[in-house]
DNA sequence: ACGGCACGGCACGTTCCGTGCCGTTTCATG
DNA sequence: CATGAAACGGCACGGAACGTGCCGTGCCGT
């Protein structure tokens, strides 16, 4: 049963690469898996649950962050892992059908959420705090709103302008979150 | 024929808050508008593109800058603006909708950059400027990137953890724009 | 008066949805 | 092992909406 499960999911993604997410179905997935409707709705009520599920199944890696005592390079190395990770045919036409689905399906939202976002905003928070504590970041700072801002720009590439997510993208960003813009 | 134009869209945009975009049909709005579907395909080659015109049309006011000398207190008066247009109810849903198709319909996603992202972008640029002639803001800064870091944690919040959008909000991440996360 | 064009209405074939039913296989329990 | 329940693959169905034809009508410029 977790055998049949985890294959479902295989072929949703595999299918999901080849037509494209909107070109996905779940009579194609069921068919190409050699399985009955019946055993992909009785796991997941709606196509945008299975997707979410196959996709962050098989391709979310840990991302955790390094801790080697250098606050920004230790941010720099995490972003620019969530840059390849995100931003890199043909996975970042998938993430963006993803958080596409989200707008119309807040179970969907809900899922990238708790399994994608927060778990990386927490890492990124909790390794800002050891900064704060090595007094790298302004002691009264909001750390949250820190992941926010940082996040914030990289998200916005990626679903609105559609410019390439790069990693001097990236580090222009940073050096933003760090100074500022005011006249040194 | 401007006339059907006109009505075609407001039919569109009238349906969109009542069931919503992803259960507005084509069909729904020509037979609402008391029109044969030719006559909406004519002049819209999917109902991503009516949408996107229906919302634009009756939905974008210009948002213009104001330039009171105070840079840092316009670019927040603009900033509340375009939260007020964004982040509330009934239009949040429509823009949230917008957005979600332009991930799959490039035609949709260029049509809101154009209308819509980039307008608004350049306003604020252009106001920055002035801005860096004066002195607020460092010299060698790039006008574009500040945009990007403002807007993007916006849509973050917009489109990835749902959180409402404040006022408050949108001045935490002003400060972090202008003071970055450094110990003063 | 006439020709063309956009129109509303209707019907069509297609795709996919989600849900029934059927007969078979699998598996845990006793 | 035996047995009953649950899950299964296969199939068919009604429904919705798609995008495209065709038909007859009415308007509008020439």
């Amino acid at each position: 049963m977790a055998d049949r499960t985890e294959m479902i999911m295989r072929t949703a993604l595999d299918l999901a690469l080849e037509v494209g997410y909107s070109k996905l179905t779940i009579e194609g997935v069921a068919s190409r898996a050699g399985v009955g409707k019946h055993t992909v709705y009785r796991r997941w009520s709606s196509k945008g649950l299975l997707f979410l599920d196959s996709l962050l199944s098989f391709n979310a890696p840990a991302l955790d962050i390094p801790d080697t005592g250098d606050f920004a390079a230790d941010l720099r190395t995490q972003v620019h892992a969530a840059v390849d990770l995100l931003g890199v045919p043909p996975w970042n036409r998938l993430y963006q059908a993803l958080v596409a689905e989200a707008q119309h399906d807040p179970a969907v939202a809900a899922g990238l959420n708790e399994r994608f976002i927060r778990p990386q905003a927490e890492k990124v928070v909790a390794r800002m705090l050891i900064a704060r504590e090595h007094g790298q970041v302004a002691a009264d700072f909001d750390l949250d709103l820190a992941m926010t801002v940082l996040s914030g720009p990289l998200y916005f590439a990626f679903l609105i302008t559609g410019e390439p997510l790069t990693h001097e993208y990236v580090d222009r960003i940073l050096h933003v979150l760090f100074e500022g813009v005011r006249p040194r």
